[in-house]
DNA sequence: CGATCCCGCCACATC
DNA sequence: GATGTGGCGGGATCG
């Protein structure tokens, strides 16, 4: 079904360098939510996402899994996940926090004898007291000591999902103190003392993959421990003092945007080879990306914080979008503070890209989010519903 | 060279 | 026994 292909055995002239960059799983997942991430979404089908976004099945697992873990969507039916909305992270966060007072989370880590926690999902957090119909009562006195106890085969295999893993590293943060920590400290942690160095390795991966994607949803952030030391993570968010029932607000991503550099679709490149778009349609569809950061924002979330809404407009905190700007660490100063002025910063600060593709990538940011917030600014004065 | 982490084989779960 | 899920780790890339 060729036509005007002749002999395409050039392959490096137009080898657009590999790059990994554009792959990720955190630009993959940032990209999964500006496209889901609307009001009108209530169902999810994974071989549209997967469609939709030019990538394997296979990806879209690792990111759903995760996004699941911290209450942004929730699993329907096979091939099907609802979307709660970054409105439900709140509730799992308390959940999690909770579960992990409940059994002792850091103390079973902390004390001496280093374990791994299992346990149920959160969820709704209905979950069925009958009993599980595993014959194996994992009931420990008090809580787990020792090895995660077997449990069953069937079990082994939640033990290490994607989905559990996820929920202990964000229990790390909502325990513990230091709210910096690196992956080979929360492996160290959630794994046993003594490990075989290839386990190690195993769970450090799969926490890249974690961070990746929340990174992505701004939940956590990538720095490295004072002074430029040791590559680190950083919880980006206030530590639920669970005072009263309510919880905290969220104070991020609202719009509906898109604006992502590209078109949605994570462009395709083999590992080694080049695949020029053997897909039939012109796909110069890219253009289609309206920024319409549309009406309302604060509509759709129906969620109990209140405190929500204020942030949007002023939008002085910080994250915005699903995107993460690749990396701005520092701005003036060794403050290693947030990011305090994304306005002025968008204006001023010029990464300075060797990579010609990022720096397009850059502009776009920039004029994406200019636009954007042109638009609501004159939209919505001081419209807060209120 | 060490840190990062994409790719996709293939085992296990479900339909 | 086909299809959906998703561990797992080799090895390419990045910094």
């Amino acid at each position: 079904m060729s036509s005007s292909f002749s002999t395409l055995p050039e392959s490096e002239a137009r080898h657009h360098t590999y790059s990994r960059k554009q792959k990720s799983l955190g630009l993959l997942c940032s990209n999964f939510l500006s496209l889901y991430n609307r009001d009108d979404v209530e169902s999810i089908g994974l071989d549209d996402a997967a469609s939709r976004l030019g990538v394997e099945r296979r990806r879209i697992y690792d990111i759903v899994n995760v996004l699941e873990s911290v209450g942004v969507l929730a699993k329907m039916a096979k091939n099907r996940y609802s979307w709660k909305g970054f409105g439900g992270i709140p509730r799992a966060l308390e959940v999690l926090k909770e579960e992990a007072m409940r059994e002792n989370f850091l103390n079973t880590f902390e004390g001496c004898n280093y374990a791994k926690v299992s346990d149920e999902q959160e969820d709704d957090g209905i979950s069925p007291d009958p009993n599980i119909g595993t014959r194996q009562d994992k009931s420990s006195p008090s809580s787990v000591l020792l090895k995660p106890l077997p449990s069953s085969k069937a079990d082994s295999r939640r033990e290490k999902s994607l989905g559990l893993l996820t929920q202990n590293f964000v229990k790390l943060f909502l325990c513990s103190n230091a709210d910096l920590i690196s992956l080979d400290e929360a492996a160290r942690i959630l794994l046993g003392d003594g490990d075989n160095l290839s386990t190690m390795r195993t769970k450090v991966r799969r926490l890249y993959d974690i961070a990746n994607v929340l990174s992505s949803i701004n939940l956590i952030e990538k720095t490295h421990h004072t002074e430029s030391r040791k590559p680190a993570f950083r919880w980006l968010r206030m530590k639920e003092k669970s005072k009263n029932g309510s919880s905290i607000a969220f104070n991020q991503h609202e719009s509906g945007k898109r604006a992502f550099g590209t078109e949605i679709t994570n462009t395709s490149f083999k590992r080694n080879k080049v695949v020029s778009s053997i897909d039939g349609k012109p796909e110069d569809t890219k253009m289609k990306m309206q920024m319409q950061m549309k009406h309302e924002d604060c509509t759709n979330e129906t969620d109990s914080n209140q405190l929500e809404q204020h942030s949007k407009t002023s939008s002085k905190g910080f994250v915005f979008g699903p995107f993460t700007p690749v990396s701005v660490s520092k701005v003036g100063d060794s403050g290693n503070k947030r990011v305090q002025d994304w306005e002025s910063l968008a204006t001023t600060y010029r990464p300075q890209y060797q990579n010609q593709a990022l720096n397009d990538l850059f502009t776009h940011y920039t004029e994406a989010w200019k636009s954007w917030y042109v638009e609501i600014a004159e939209k919505k004065p001081v419209q807060q519903t209120s």
